[in-house]
DNA sequence: AAAATAAGTGGAACCGGTACACTTTTATGT
DNA sequence: ACATAAAAGTGTACCGGTTCCACTTATTTT
């Protein structure tokens, strides 16, 4: 365990002075004779020597950092968004800070406390939804915040990058209704989340073009974490008129839903036809292989990243980006047709 | 969007000097009366004050920052892996910078340059096996490295974490030899990777045990990234004498494999008995629910994060340590008994 | 009541880089 | 050759905290 050499160190075996070795650091910051830099680069290799980061960022609250604050990381699909986001960022040389929330409005708080410490230039998150203080101060300082999946509805000034959740709940809804289902449940996100609120308006929507009856009972929240999911799809099956299909639409209790499904021993899609927000590879290896609402990760990341980089300064005058990107349908086996519904 | 206020401003508006707001910021660093820091701690929120984490590590290499080098965050074992990281060091206020190395070294010696000038504390890696000289130099400079999952045998004086492969891959083996199997194949990862090494030495002591013959042809090494997996699995499925039982020791290939075997019409267990190293929630859901070894990724985080906090200084004496805790053999429904084999 | 001790505060050096203003060396033009 | 410009290199004040030390003002001890 050696002490570490700093840039004096290297000055001095180099015989030469620090501002030299700073610009040896930063080329283009300076011209350096080609033999004193080769010189300098040696006597650094030599001494092991790493300029550290923590004295750059003193000098410029440097774009080097990215806070990406996530609600958990178990969820593949924040998992696949973590992947993507650090490799967009590593590709500009961007670091990335992860934290999660667990959806606890109170560790979102401390994270963010800790993120506003260490200067991050931008943060991506998945907001609880709480924080509203904290979220404009952030912005306030010159962070550049960008919601990813969600949003707040009462925080208009912030970037958005998500999918259409209007737009691809409405189309699986209207998928099965063309095949003729007339009972179409839906489990949904917390009523509080965007994504939950959006998708049940899609689905409304779906149900009016295709004439039919919306049931309140047919529709339930669920909290992202838990068993809330498989409740619901216990409730659900309970009903006076149970579903002849369901929407998955709340990706992260997916597999709780399909556990509970199981259990009760659901015939997929012989009783209920199912479709779900879930991209992962095991839907597609499901028997029978399961119609997927596809979230295009790898945009989400891109244009997240681009946005919270991009903005660095000025530019926070015209009106917040919101980036709605599409979704897809994959459609595979586990919707069947109606053939006498009428 | 304001400019910073600085300790300085701070403490011109509180009519103090900086040394006692520095005071206020850290308790116990020196006396303070009661007044005059709820004085300055009111300043502080009026202003909105936050002292900069970069000015605080410049003075000493503080142990508020730890580095997870994971091959990829899509891979359901390593997010789940860097979610219980991740809630493992902020329960104890530290930081996690989350790097990818997507299994190649040239990336990994770049994101570990970083990680040395940003004077992280720790590092939690899954080494992609080179870089030996780096990953010295790392422990020489006084940073704690730990490998988790695998480990570089090259270099025993680095912490590891990990499972204990060999008596996994051994419990699995065992269990289908002890059904009747006397073909067992096996999907590893890597040669070169440790995981992939022990799991087959584990592989190849149960066949031993079990008086089994050693057919090469049944022992597949398959690359963590890529169509490899599936690969393999067909090889295996077109020798001359397919085996009834495949072991997929390859958490990241898993679904290729199944994918594949699924294409192929095969049979589970009819044709093929399964049993894979994967502890997603998708297993339990499959269509037969699939036998699985279960990879405890709570520990791992635990101790990881433990070693890598540990070792802060001093200790770096004595022997490294070397922590394997136990995989769980789920049995579900995946594995066939062999009637008329003999 | 004098001396010793403790509490509260301020001044300034320092951490390790960066960058500006400036001096010295080398190259260029006629 | 001589003036002049460009290149190479140096000294030093920052950045925003922390901390040591000196100093002043209470509080306690005997």
């Amino acid at each position: 365990m050696q002490k570490q050499p700093t840039i004096r160190d290297v000055a001095q075996a180099a015989g030469v002075s620090v501002a030299v070795v700073s610009r040896v650091l930063n080329p283009g910051s300076g011209p350096v004779a080609a033999a004193t830099r080769s010189r300098v680069n040696d006597v650094m290799k030599t001494l092991g020597y790493h300029p550290r980061t923590a004295a750059r960022e003193l000098k410029f609250g440097p774009p080097t950092t990215l806070g990406l604050l996530l609600a958990d990381v178990s969820n593949p699909f924040f998992a696949r968004l973590a992947d993507q986001v650090v490799q967009e960022a590593h590709a500009r040389g961007i670091q990335v800070l992860l934290m999660t929330t667990q959806e606890d409005d109170q560790l979102e708080s401390e994270r963010l406390a800790t993120l506003i410490e260490r200067r991050v230039s931008g943060i991506i998150a998945t907001p609880t939804g709480n924080n509203l203080a904290i979220w404009k101060q952030l912005q306030d300082l010159g962070t550049e915040v960008v919601f990813v999946d969600r949003s707040i509805p009462s925080l208009p000034e912030v970037d958005v990058v998500s999918i259409d959740n209007f737009e691809s709940a409405r189309s699986a809804t209207a998928l099965l209704a063309a095949h003729g289902h007339r009972r179409i449940g839906i489990i949904s996100g917390p009523a509080a989340s965007t994504t939950g609120r959006d998708r049940i308006a899609g689905y409304r929507q779906a149900l009016e073009t295709a004439g039919l009856e919306q049931d309140e009972l047919l529709i339930r929240h669920a909290a992202f974490r838990g068993p809330a999911g498989g409740d619901a799809a216990s409730a659900l099956l309970n009903i006076e008129e149970p579903p002849t299909a369901l929407v998955v639409a709340n990706t992260a209790q997916v597999t709780e839903v399909l556990r509970r499904l199981s259990h009760a021993g659901i015939d997929i899609p012989g009783t209920l036809s199912v479709i779900v927000f879930d991209d992962s590879p095991w839907t597609e290896l499901m028997t029978p292989a399961l119609t997927i609402v596809r979230q295009p990760i790898d945009l989400l990341a891109r244009h997240s990243v681009q946005l919270a980089l991009s903005n660095t300064q000025g530019k926070r005058s015209g009106k917040p980006n919101v980036i709605r990107v599409a979704a897809e349908l994959v459609e595979r086996s586990s919707v069947a047709r109606l053939q006498f519904s009428k």
